[in-house]
Parts: structure tokens; C-alpha cells; sequence
DNA sequence: CTGTTAGCGCTTTCAC
DNA sequence: GTGAAAGCGCTAACAG
């Protein structure tokens, strides 16, 4: 089945007795071709099954039509998420994906960058591994950071900030006073940020939150959960849901109640929020607004930096401190 | 900092006095150059920030070094492991990675493999979306298919229908005789294996399970979980983690006590078996030994279909069924 | 050992 | 409207 050389331009040409020039201008709807003959030549190239040479264009025109995507480390949940919208912001404008997992290491990360530079591609949209800072200078195609509104040279993001502050109004309202925040990792501007606005709701209603730093996987969710002294609190913010669910299980284990004993709060709405039991209240972001801008800046549709609005998902995990509302449990 | 052209092949032969064939060679280690003037063309090559263009190269030589990955969802649990894997095993040969996404719909994978040919990757490696076949004639690169020992043309996959098995021993040897099988979507040829399996071993110990077909989601086991009739059960056995996850959820809101009053298996072990409640009994697949044969392959390092044996990963949400283990909770 | 030459398949002036 | 020709940057024959 497979003919050996694909079908090219000039064999086009060659059978039409017209020029390369010609069939290429007829097949991209360039230059002026009469109607007739622009028809004869596409029949004669899907005749052929001609597909235009990728690598030869490329090299003719500067341009390959590819954007590479560098994550932190794909494995982690969101990320895919991601990657997903990405994706499909890419393929509507005909561009295709190079993939890159830096696996938490920045050294990986810069070795990605230049790698995918060096492979031709048009346009880069990182999100960059905690602690790290990508700087678009010294560099010859676009790069779109995907990180905070704090994050240095950052071009699209959720608000994380004001997501903060929601799930901050959101407890406060409830009624809670005694609050313990899981705050991530210190290196991180996403933590810092969301971390940053839940703070100051907090301290303007008058309250001093605890603040626990720790990696923002499930695991060390887990070791919260089991070493902290539960009681102290009324309710705890965690920066990402993985904190949340870890230190769910864990307090659940102690015979600690969610949300009868204490309310907890999550962030980025994974699949798995609203599975756990009981879902958790937590913030989501618009994956889709914040990589179609990234898009839309890389192909130079747009010039600006956009954070975007995050929503507030209020599920069981949250409900009125105990001590207001005795007797009635899951009280709205 | 950026220079309007990178500098280019000719550029180097130019200021040392030799022929771009000669920078060429001495460059890639090819063809034979006096090792004096190699090492004065590498010392101008990284003076001038050299860095060869991979269109021009790809081009000449056919070859892009690229392959194409074309997943069902990457926003589904397991294929962003799986993605992962991929990469590490292509950036480990010089390869890097342009990923597609079918989003479950297997017009979209067909377009997919095309339009990656097009852009001309080396090789493709495909998992197929459920009920799909990957036809590699027809078609001028290697395609690798990892779907299922069952599948045409698949080149890798893990032992669905040992791991099955694999899960039914465990469950007879517990004691277990009135069996239900969550056995996923009917058209799924690795679910297929994998009930295969577990059917095989409880047919021989003279025990027809009861199947149900379903989406492989979290919420096909939600409802599974919530109006099927558990006493008639003392197990569950269900043919992915997130079918399990989703049935346990839902037939503990029921009241039904896992292991006490069921046991339940899964199959992937995801990341979230482990953090569920109990933690759940499943099968873990070596998804690097899979993407690592289906890269030898497409590369021609081996020319043989592989299948990878998988381990039982023995949790919490198994036990003896209670009325064998009278008094006892989770009794081993 | 090193240089010359001839393209890979395409797009792009520029002439007709 | 159409064609001739140049050349993107590189590699692979082959000649010296």
C-alpha cells in the first residue's frame, strides 16, 4: 500500500504541464490562479493523496506550525487538565503540540526549552516547576507563562488571589474563627497567592489563621492530618485539593468530623473533589479561558497579561462551626 | 539578545575557510576530519551559539525525530501516567513527543493519525479509543497500538487477563463465593481480558459472577453501587479503579460496610486507590516496561509484540466474606 | 582528509 | 494568470 515517495508538488505539476509555482498557489489559495485550473490541480492532488511536506515547508517559511507545552510533571492531576485545553486551543488554530514534562526539575526545565527551540517550534507556553522563573529573553520565539498573577513575566493565570479571598468570605460567613491554613509549598507564587488572599479576609475580620507550609501532595495531607491538634480549629483552608483530601482521610481516622467537627476547603476542583465524602467545598479555574489566552498571546492575537476569575464550588465540606449551630448538623 | 538568524552551517565554514560538508561532518562525527580542525569547528560552532535546524535537517534526511502519541482523554486517569512514560522513554532515544488527543471519539483519532503523519513524525504510538481498530497499512510510518493482548496489531500492553485472573484467585482464596463483576463498557477489548480473566477462574471453582456492563467512570459505579441488590454478594470485582472507587462510595452512603459487608477489587491502581477508603485491593500495570516496548518498536530495536505481566497490589477493601469470619473485621 | 556539487519539497519574487 | 528560478539549511555522494 505505501507508495514509496509521497506524491510532491511537482509531480502535480508535472502531470498538469504547470509550474511548482502554480499547484502551490492553487493548493493554499494564494497569488491568482484561474478558477479552472485551480480546480483541475486540487482534483489531481487528492487524486495523488498529496499531502504538503511538513519539514519542507517549514524550512521554507520559518514556521512549523508547532507550539511546545512544558509542564511540571503531567503525572500530577491538573496538569492533564491542562494539557487537554491546551490542546485543543492549539489544534483550532491548526497548531500542533510538542510535549515536555520537566519532572519537577528546573534544570529538566531549561533543557526543554532550549530543546524545543532547537526542534523549531513556534511558540512556548510553560507552566513553570515551583521555584523557578522562566525568562523569555536571550530566546528567539514567544513563551507564554502559565503560573500566578505574581509570577514574574506571567502572561495567563487564574486569579488565585481572589480565590483566596472567596473560600476566606466563604468561612467567615459561615461563622468560623479558629482557622488553620494548609498553605502549600513556600516556594510556590500559586500557593503564596491563593495562601495571600485567604489571609486577608482572614485578618480583616480580625482573625489570625495558622499557617502549616508543607509539599502540596496528598501524602503530606496525610501527615497534617495526623499530627496537628484538630481541636484548636474550627475550620482549614488548604491551598490545593490533594492537601484537602489527604488531611480529609487522615482526620477521619482520628474520629474527626468534616464538617460536623471542622469544615475544610480545597483548590483547583479536581475530578476527585467531589468524590471524596464528603465533597469538598473548593475553588475551580477556567483551564480553558486562561490556555486559550496563553494561545491567543503566543500567535500574537493579543499583547496582554489576563488573569482570570476563578468560581467558588460550595459542597459538603463546609457548613456552620458546631458550637453555632448545635444540634443541627449540615446546617446551611 | 536575539539575533534576526541563528547562525547557520555555512556561517561557521565560512569564517574557518572549509565547506559546510567538512562543519557538517565534524559536527555530527561523520565522514572523516582531522581531529584539529574538528575541535577548532566546535569551539566556533558553540562561540557562534550554533544550534542546527531541524527542519532543514528533517528535510534532508527524511527523519524528524519526533513521535507522534495519540491518547483517548488524557484528562482520564492512567493515560496521563502513561503519557509520562512515553515521554521519558522518548526523550531517552532523542525523540521528543507531539501528543494528540482523540477526546473518546475515534473520528477524531483517525484525523489525528493523519494529520501527525502529515507533520511528519517518525512513528506513532496509539492507544486506540474504546471500540476503535488502528489499521497500521495504509500508512508509511511504524504505528505501535497498546490496547490489549485481544487487539489486532497491538504491539504492547499489560496481561489484562492475568491480572483478572490474578484478582479472582485472591477472591476464591478469601473464601468468596457469590461474585459481582463490574465489568465495564462492553466494547472494550482490555476490559474484555480482564473480566476474561477473572470469569475463567471463578467458572473453574464453579462460580457464575454476575456482570454488569458499564461506563469505566467514577459515576457509572455511583450508580451501580446505589441500585444494585449488595446482600446477594459477599464480593465485587470491577474492571477499572474508578468503576470501584465510584461503587464504593455509593454502597457505603447504602449503609454497606467494605470489606465487613463486601469486599472490592479495582483494577489500574490509580493514584486514588491508595487514598480511598479502605484503600483498595487492584492490579498495578508496569505502564514504563509497556511504553518502553512500544518505543523500541516503532524505533526497530525489537520487532516483536510484548506482553507485561502485572502485580496484585493486596489492600485494605478485601477480607474474608463475614460469614466464614465470624466476629472478626478484616481478618486476613 | 577535505571540498564540490546536487538536491530534499516547498514558497516567493519577478518576469512574461 | 502563469512560469522560471532562486534558495531556506542541511546531508550524502563523489571527486580531489
Amino acid at each position: 500500500m505505501n507508495q514509496a515517495r509521497p506524491s510532491s508538488i511537482r509531480e502535480i505539476a508535472n502531470r498538469l504541464g504547470v509550474s511548482t509555482a502554480t499547484v502551490s498557489n492553487a493548493l493554499r489559495g494564494k497569488g491568482r490562479v484561474s478558477p479552472a485550473l485551480a480546480s483541475q490541480i486540487r482534483v489531481e492532488a487528492d487524486l495523488l493523496g498529496y499531502v504538503p511536506d511538513h519539514a519542507a515547508r517549514a524550512l521554507r517559511t520559518g514556521k512549523s506550525n508547532t507550539v511546545g507545552l512544558l509542564v511540571p510533571n503531567i503525572g500530577q492531576p491538573l496538569f492533564p487538565a491542562f494539557a487537554q485545553a491546551i490542546e485543543r486551543a492549539a489544534k483550532q488554530r491548526g497548531l500542533a503540540v510538542l510535549i515536555g514534562d520537566s519532572q519537577g526539575d528546573p534544570g529538566q526545565q531549561d533543557f526543554e526549552i532550549r530543546n524545543m527551540i532547537a526542534r523549531g517550534v513556534d511558540a512556548l507556553i510553560v507552566i513553570p516547576t515551583r521555584g523557578t522563573t522562566v525568562a523569555p529573553e536571550n530566546v528567539s520565539v514567544p513563551i507564554a507563562v502559565i503560573d500566578s498573577a505574581a509570577t514574574a513575566g506571567n502572561i495567563a493565570a487564574s486569579d488565585h488571589r481572589e480565590g483566596g479571598r472567596m473560600i476566606a468570605r466563604h468561612l467567615i460567613e459561615l461563622g468560623h474563627d479558629k482557622l488553620l491554613v494548609l498553605a502549600g509549598p513556600e516556594n510556590s507564587l500559586v500557593a503564596h497567592e491563593r495562601v495571600g488572599g485567604m489571609c486577608e479576609i482572614f485578618r480583616s475580620a480580625g482573625i489570625e489563621p495558622a499557617l502549616k507550609y508543607s509539599d502540596a501532595s496528598f501524602e503530606a495531607g496525610c501527615t497534617l492530618g495526623r499530627e496537628l491538634d484538630l481541636h484548636r480549629f474550627t475550620a482549614c483552608a488548604a491551598a490545593y485539593d490533594a492537601l484537602a483530601i489527604g488531611f480529609a482521610i487522615a482526620a477521619r481516622d482520628r474520629g474527626c468530623s468534616i464538617p460536623d467537627d471542622l469544615s475544610l476547603t480545597g483548590f483547583d476542583d479536581l475530578m476527585w473533589a467531589q468524590i471524596v465524602s464528603p465533597p469538598l467545598t473548593t475553588v475551580r479555574q477556567d483551564l480553558e479561558a486562561v490556555a486559550n489566552h496563553a494561545l491567543s498571546f503566543v500567535v500574537g492575537e493579543s499583547d496582554a497579561s489576563r488573569i482570570f476569575p476563578t468560581d467558588l464550588v460550595v459542597r459538603r465540606s463546609t457548613a456552620r462551626p458546631s458550637a453555632l449551630a448545635k444540634g443541627g448538623k449540615n446546617a446551611e
